[in-house]
Parts: C-alpha cells; sequence; structure tokens
DNA sequence: TGCATTAATGAACAGTGTTCACTATTCTTG
DNA sequence: CAAGAATAGTGAACACTGTTCATTAATGCA
C-alpha cells in the first residue's frame, strides 16, 4: 500500500497535529491515543512512527500550535487598549478565557513533560518568550527607567500568578464559594501586584 | 488464600497508600501502576479493587497525605518569624521546596483530576480550606480592617501566583536564564503583591 | 519489462486499569 | 466436633495503551 496517497511526511505530520488536537477537543486528553490519530487521517500506527519518534513529539507540535494560538488570544487583547494596566488585565482575561475554552490543549500544553528529564527543544522556548514578550511591553510602559532583568523578572512573576490563578480555578482547587468568581479574582490579583511592581 | 494475613481494609489501605508513595518517590508518576501497588503490599490487583473503588481513588488518598505533609512544612515555617510579610515569604519558599523535593507527588496533587468531572469529597476540599487558611493569617495580620471575604480573596491570589511561580518554574517553562533564579523570583513576587495588598 | 527502492502495513510485545468466576480459609450453626 | 455458609483473596481475561519491525505492495528507474 505505499505511496497510494500523496502525502509528504511533512503533511502527514500537519494532519496528525489537526487530527489530535480536534481529539482533545471532543475526547479530552484520556481520549488521545495513537491509533485514534492514525485512523482519522486515513493511515495505520507504524505510519505515524515513520514521521514522527514517538507520541511525546507529536504532543510537542500540539503544544507548539496551542501556544501559538495562546499568544495571538492574548496579543490581540492588548492592542484594544493604551493604558498598560487596563492591556494586561484584558490579557489576564484572556488567557483565563482561551484556557476555559480549551481546557484540554491547555492543561496539556503545561502538564506535558517530555522523558527522561529532556529539554525543550529551542524553537519551542523561542515560543514560549514570545508569549511572554507580549506581557513584558505594557509593564516596560509601566515602569520605563528600570533594567530590563528586572521587567524580566516581573513579567514571570505577573504571569506565574495569572497562571496559577487559571490552573487552581479551572481545577477547582481554590475552595472558592460561589460568592466570587475566578474573573475578579485574577483582574483583583493584576491590580495588586501592578500597585506593587509600580512602587519603586 | 482467604484471611491469611490479618490486615483489615483500613490496614491494607494504608500499606497501599504508603507503597504508592514510595513508588512515586522512587520512580515518578509514569512508574506507577496497581500491579506495582498490589506487588509491594504482598497482595494481587483483585486485592487493590477490593478496598478502593478504583486507582483513582487511591490517588486521592496519596493526595491527602501530601496536602497534610504540604500543610505542615507551610506551616512549620511561619512559626518562626512573627514579621507577617516574612512569614508568608518563607511560607512560600517552604512551598517551593517541598515541591523540588517531592515534585512526584506535588505533580499528581495538582495534575490528577478525577473522572467524569466529579467534585472532590468534602474531606479533601476541608484539607484544602486549611492549607488557605494558614496563608491567610499572616495576612489579616497586614490588613487587620479589610473584611475577612477580601482577605480569603487576597489569600487566593498571593498562593495561586506562588503555586504557578511553583509549577512553571519546575517544568521549565518559565525560561529563566541562569542569571536569576527561581527563589529570587518568588520572593520578589510575594513582596510586590503584599505591597499591593497593603495599599488600601 | 524487471528490479531496486521505499511507503505503508498490521501483527506482536509488554505494559496499563478493571472485572469477576473461582478457590481456600475462616466463622457460625446444628 | 462436623457441615455449611460467608467471605478474603486470587489471577486469568478483556480491552485498551505506546512502540517495533518483518512483510507487503506500489512506485521510479534502468
Amino acid at each position: 500500500m505505499a505511496r497510494r496517497s500523496d502525502h509528504s511526511r511533512e503533511e502527514i505530520q500537519h494532519m496528525a497535529v489537526a487530527a489530535a488536537i480536534t481529539i482533545l477537543n471532543e475526547q479530552g486528553v484520556t481520549g488521545l491515543s495513537a491509533r485514534k490519530v492514525a485512523k482519522s487521517i486515513g493511515y495505520t500506527v507504524g505510519t505515524l512512527y515513520l514521521v514522527f519518534k514517538n507520541l511525546d513529539e507529536l504532543l510537542l507540535y500540539v503544544n507548539a500550535a496551542t501556544l501559538d494560538e495562546l499568544h495571538q488570544a492574548i496579543t490581540e487583547e492588548a492592542k484594544i487598549h493604551t493604558d498598560p494596566t487596563l492591556s494586561l488585565k484584558s490579557m489576564a482575561l484572556a488567557y483565563l478565557h482561551y484556557a476555559q475554552q480549551n481546557s484540554a490543549r491547555w492543561s496539556l500544553l503545561f502538564s506535558h513533560q517530555l522523558p527522561d528529564g529532556q529539554l525543550l527543544p529551542d524553537w519551542f522556548e523561542q515560543k514560549i518568550i514570545t508569549v511572554f514578550d507580549g506581557v513584558m511591553k505594557p509593564l516596560q510602559q509601566i515602569q520605563p527607567d528600570v533594567n530590563e532583568q528586572a521587567v524580566l523578572q516581573a513579567t514571570r512573576e505577573l504571569w506565574s500568578g495569572v497562571h496559577g490563578a487559571c490552573d487552581l480555578g479551572l481545577s477547582n482547587k481554590l475552595n472558592m464559594g460561589a460568592e466570587f468568581e475566578i474573573e475578579a479574582l485574577i483582574e483583583s490579583f493584576v491590580e495588586n501586584y501592578l500597585f506593587g511592581f509600580a512602587k519603586v
């Protein structure tokens, strides 16, 4: 059955990543398997292993696509406002909403660890940096005179908080009564943190 | 082979949880399996399912033990300082160090989701509240006049941040250069957030 | 036209969680 | 004390998982 369909390695890779994303959306992380991905693109498991080293590599590409979407969702929000604080608030909410609407992909992005303690490839790390860069700009506006190293760290401090709130919030580990909601918590968090950041 | 060894249901449960923790420490999350747990306590898989509804229930008890240890590690630190800010800083660092030294158990605690979207049992939620309570006390000292609802939320805002920094930091998703370290980031984060919290 | 190349297959392996008919031991009753 | 009821414990079986690799079959080239 060789060369039946004219799909290059790259085409099959793209098809597999797209199929995996569909399965993740429809059946969650536990619903994903190599055989399901292969079947849904009209190939068998063996072909998947001709094109990816293993499932972890496929998931890495899925996560790369998620990271791109996440970045787009956040930075689109940033453009709307000129005030950096408002910008950061709506970026944080965009992060939350993306996580809520794509919970399986979002949690895969952060729960997936490469085996052996393998490091993430450079092109993937670069994507992470790009996301942080989007958050960094408004912070630089707030504190234009502080050195870049400090803004770089503040970016990570702020975004860790937003991330943590989404993570614990979506998995019901914040023990929030119905009385207040996660959106308000995140907004208040960003406000409080930025007040401290602007103090110097 | 019935009633060979005189272990009650509760004893077998405790043995299984202890065995699971050992396996987690030695072989990580992926190294854990029902058969391994059963074997290491001298029973077969079937017995495990006589005593637990399923593996998820066993993991819930493992996570409960982790949460207890985490609570102890944090609150022990709190007692050392009288200044609430110093208290919260060293609690945050204790959280980080526990996560670093028990990475498998820590990540299981937060990655494990009950199937179907089942809710966490009340006794487990109570444990989460207890951990938050420990963080809440120093916050109340900082702002004694603010209403409890607000302190409750601030507790969750602050701790989400600490949690997020540990989560992203330990999985190398903060893209920190070697130039600065996670400890310093967490300390600075707590400082900045508390400055904002104290502003009112 | 025949042959070398290689895309694609799918059976096989060792593992997973979970179930349940069955066995072997103990407790209870006559 | 013997017979039977109750039940602790077993482990084979099922349907799944990721991964490998000898085999098959379609293609490009000589």
